[in-house]
RNA sequence: GGUCUGGUAGUUCAGUUGGUUAGAAUACAUGCCUGUCACGCAUGGGGUCGCGGGUUCGAGUCCCGUCCAGACCGCCA
């Protein structure tokens, strides 16, 4: 038996005990007479003490000779300490050491393990093993478990039945591009790593499971951000005999658990807003709503008076910065500045102060007096003391580029709350979306989507107007779901690929095997997938997921700690029949 | 593919207009210290200023290229 305690367990009611623990040295405080050794693990640390009375000098010298990070075990007895320490759970005892194994030794790690680390980012990942070693990453795990367990037992008690679904599948053209896997014993044939398990889902309703989930790995090859990693977790479901708001229901029940369980707050109803209502209130389908701002459109009352940079522009818009009144000139350009950066691409802002004695100041006095500027104001429903921002320019880029704003905006003003939790529903998504470009239509969730019912009969005829029974499930400004009914029926499923463009012999090739299937029973289906990574790092406060992953890639897709990718050497390379060949550049 | 920011001691960073021997904190080592818990005090060791080239009497500092990291845009059905 290594310990008969963890290092977070021993209190006052232990005072007197013989114990064994074993654990890490955080720290060793020598003060020469005695010495304190923090003996950490998972669980807390444990205050050891030897002094020259009580401990063998032989034993105080092994101590004083341990670096950091030496592993241990010892047995003493639980004493109350002299000097308490409140600020820790075992801070009544210590334990008086009466003999120490050395299980191993350390070398003097590269950055402290800390709760405040003076690691960077890099050497962090470098050493993920010793970043684990410290509490903030630790509890980052731990949070993720618990969540998974909650979604787990949520899903379990409502007959939901997890189903592991394959990793090695086939290529497809749509979406994402693939991480594609060689295969040895079919020689120039490549798997593909799903980047969802999307159609085996849909296989196993027509396999009449009825209610699926699984927690479950996806793969994307595409270039990563703060919350993005080419492998990711997804909780991804799919039901039978259900309709759209059947399955909102029970996932608005599912996120309302885990506020619930994790906040003790039950945000239910979720508020519901259309793709196309979010979209011109918030420039955005994935808004935060935990504070205002949103947008006033004011063509009417703006243009045609005279003021051609409106005059000329497709769409003039506003938002109203609740209490920036009072911003200096200085302060008001340096927004200006920030929105005309090539990120954003703005061409500038026209403002106006909603003074608190009730007159108005803008930068566009010349053109608009008090009146007017009081109808804009009305118009955007600013409060005196507030700074409105007006923007102008092509419809869909301006919506974008006000929408950014407004998240800089609240992110300055400390509006984005980490401890607030706003869900709601996205609705009626567009069916396609088309290239600006080429005109070609694309998904706008996947090609298995289902339009609405009463859209059908313009499929051919406009598609781009056609809604489909899609949905996603925003949290503070975070799409951490998305979900749709599914198509169940070969005709309409071959219309849909041709009109992406999918030939009928392209068709076949790829989705043949799910087209089959429809023509034996499948029922009516439909599902969601929620981006686990993401929704335990809201749920905890955070945006970066990558404190909530053990051994995460960075932004270039790379581990660093085992060094991947990394070139094959020659045999593998001969035996799955591959060449190399650098880029043309 | 693009934009921006950064790379200096084990680590986190400072380094002025281009000018003497490149600093601080922390970590590490040694010694001291009668109750520490971010212990304290003293002493010490520790540098390819990412890499390559250029300008210059002289480059950590300026210029060009390159590599790495991070944030963002494109991309992510």
């Amino acid at each position: 038996m290594y310990r008969s305690h963890h290092c977070g367990a021993l209190t006052a009611i232990h005072v007197g005990t013989e114990v064994q623990l074993a654990g890490w040295v955080s720290k060793i405080r020598d003060k020469g007479f005695v010495l304190w050794v923090d003996l950490r693990d998972r669980y807390g640390v444990t205050q050891l003490v030897l002094d020259e009375k009580r401990t063998p000098a032989e034993l105080l010298k092994v101590v004083r000779s341990f670096g950091r990070e030496t592993v241990i075990q010892i047995s003493g007895t639980v004493l109350e300490r002299e000097a308490k320490n409140p600020n820790m759970p075992t801070g009544e005892i210590e334990v008086l050491v009466k003999d120490i194994t050395v299980l191993n030794t350390a070398q003097t790690p590269p950055f402290t393990i800390e709760d405040e680390t003076d690691g960077g980012e890099d050497l962090r990942m470098k050493y993920r093993y010793l970043d684990i070693r410290r509490k903030p990453v630790q509890k980052g795990l731990l949070f993720r478990s618990k969540v998974a367990l909650l979604v787990r037992n949520f899903l379990a008690q409502h007959e939901f039945v997890e189903v592991e679904t394959p990793y090695l599948i086939k290529s497809t053209p749509e979406g994402a591009r693939d991480f594609v896997v060689p295969s040895r014993m079919n020689e120039g044939q490549f798997y593909a790593l799903p980047q969802s398990p999307q159609t085996f889902k849909q296989l196993l309703m027509v396999g009449g499971m009825d209610k699926y989930f699984q927690l479950v790995k996806c793969f994307r090859d595409e270039d990563l951000r703060a919350d993005r990693q080419p492998e990711f977790t997804q909780i991804d479901c799919e039901l039978s005999f259900v309709h759209q708001e059947d399955i909102m229901t029970c996932f608005e029940g599912l996120l309302s658990h885990l506020l619930h369980e994790v906040h003790g707050i039950a945000p239910k109803p979720f508020p519901v807003i259309s793709y196309e209502d979010a979209i011109k209130t918030y420039g955005n389908d994935k808004p935060d709503i935990r504070f205002g701002m949103t947008f006033c459109e004011l063509n009417d009352i703006t243009q045609n008076k005279g003021f051609g940079v409106f005059d000329s522009q497709e769409l003039v818009v506003s938002i109203a910065v609740p209490g920036a009144a009072t911003w200096s000139r200085k302060q008001i350009d340096a927004w200006i500045d920030w929105v005309k950066r090539p990120q954003i691409g703005a061409n500038g802002l026209v403002w106006v102060k909603c003074n608190e004695d009730g007159t108005y100041k803008s930068s566009v006095d010349k053109f608009f007096d008090s009146d007017a500027l009081a109808t804009w104001a009305t118009a955007c429903e600013a409060k005196a003391g507030d700074l409105i921002l007006v923007m102008a320019g092509e419809t869909n880029k301006t919506r974008t580029q006000l929408s950014a704003l407004r998240m800089a905006l609240a992110e300055a003003l400390e509006l984005r709350k980490p401890n607030e939790f706003a869900p709601l529903w996205v609705v009626d998504f567009p069916l396609f979306e088309q290239d600006d470009e080429s005109g070609a239509l694309h998904a706008m969730h996947h090609p298995f989507t289902a339009p609405k019912p009463e859209h059908l009969d313009k499929l051919e005829t406009e598609p781009t107007s056609v809604v489909a029974q899609a949905y996603d499930l925003v949290l503070n400004g975070n799409e951490i779901g998305g979900g749709s009914i599914r198509i169940h029926d070969r005709p309409t499923q071959e219309k849909m690929l041709s009109l992406l463009g999918f030939s009928n012999e392209e068709a076949k090739t790829q989705f043949g095997f799910l087209m089959d299937a429809f023509t034996y029973g499948a029922p009516p289906h439909g599902g969601i997938a929620l981006g686990f990574d993401r929704l335990v790092a809201i749920l905890d406060g955070k945006e970066t997921i990558r404190d909530y992953i053990a051994f995460p890639k960075n932004n270039s897709g790379r581990d660093v700690m085992i060094d991947a990718p990394a070139p094959l050497d020659a045999a593998q390379l001969e035996e799955l029949a591959l060449k190399v060949t650098p880029k043309a550049e």
